[in-house]
DNA sequence: ACGGATTGCTTGTAGCTTCAAGCATCTGAT
DNA sequence: ATCAGATGCTTGAAGCTACAAGCAATCCGT
């Protein structure tokens, strides 16, 4: 049982180092799909669920939910995507108060477009430089995380192929 | 030698998840210090190193290096700090375009009212939800990925104690 | 010691996220 | 059937970060 008011020498070993990875990947992937796509890391996993859903629809709360977004911060990202043609809202057919996110043609391309070198990128500063014993104990410990920081695990995970 | 456009079964399991991660923690952390003290996490680590550093102060630019900020934006956050009475500029004794940020005694005593529950969700959300293993296991992981991302080892380590 | 290039920092603008407020639709109790 | 509350989403304003441009001081080759 940790309760002193300060990290411990190991704790501090642990923490700094990674609270430095979680500073430097996100921007790295923001980066490399800003510079090659004009995507934020977050449109592109948008479009990838939307790209992955029954018929290429999931309806707004049901996205932010995958994704971890606000219904706000969706919102204004939809309404983004929507303006450059790669998604459309469609008045949901069940409930007339919920709005559907329905990936366009143009959209499924630009995930199409953009994955591979997305995928090369996360090997890049992840998958290739961890080897396969440490890429499990990596999926474990971030199970444990989830556990605490998503305990419904709305998080989605989507397999684009 | 992975090399096909889109993830494996495997890949895609390890990633996912750690993405989800990627994106709940720093919001976490974020939450609790403006909630309770109205510092980003960002402003919290940039006070705790020049906390730390020797005299309290630290040039502008090796603070953004350890705090892997660009120069924009820790100025922006110098000012702001600056404006609440927490940080003050002064000029470089060793070099007239060099500014030093250094903590004011109201800074000081910031870091320390804030650090306790700062830790407390460190441990809450990582360090107490994984075992002395997998932390060790951790530490090896984050290493080989700042290996790639921050080749030079710039992003500081300091002890708040 | 002079001038061009470099370095260190700041400022302004644009873009994204968050928070608060608001509108429309639905649900459930009476 | 009605209406108070809940739900789903959108909008507008405020705050933070990134990028580009700019200023001041320093360095270095001649």
């Amino acid at each position: 049982m940790t309760s002193p008011r300060f990290y411990t020498a190991d704790e501090q070993d642990t923490w700094v180092p990674f609270a430095a990875l979680l500073e430097l990947l996100p921007r790295e992937l923001d980066a490399q799909l800003l510079r090659d796509e004009d995507l934020t890391h977050f449109d592109y996993f948008a479009l990838s669920m939307l790209s992955n859903a029954d018929d290429h629809r999931l309806q707004m709360k049901e996205l932010a939910s995958m994704t971890n977004a606000t219904l706000p911060r969706l919102s204004h990202v939809i309404s983004r995507l929507e303006a450059r043609g790669l998604v459309r809202r469609e008045r949901n057919a069940a409930d007339a108060r919920a709005t559907d996110a329905v990936i366009t043609a143009d959209g499924r391309r630009k995930v199409l477009q953009a994955t591979p070198g997305h995928v090369e990128t996360v090997r890049h500063v992840l998958l290739d430089v961890i080897t396969p014993e440490q890429a499990e104990q990596l999926r474990e410990i971030t199970a444990a995380v989830l556990a605490r920081l998503d305990p419904d695990g709305r998080m989605a995970a989507s397999r684009p192929r």
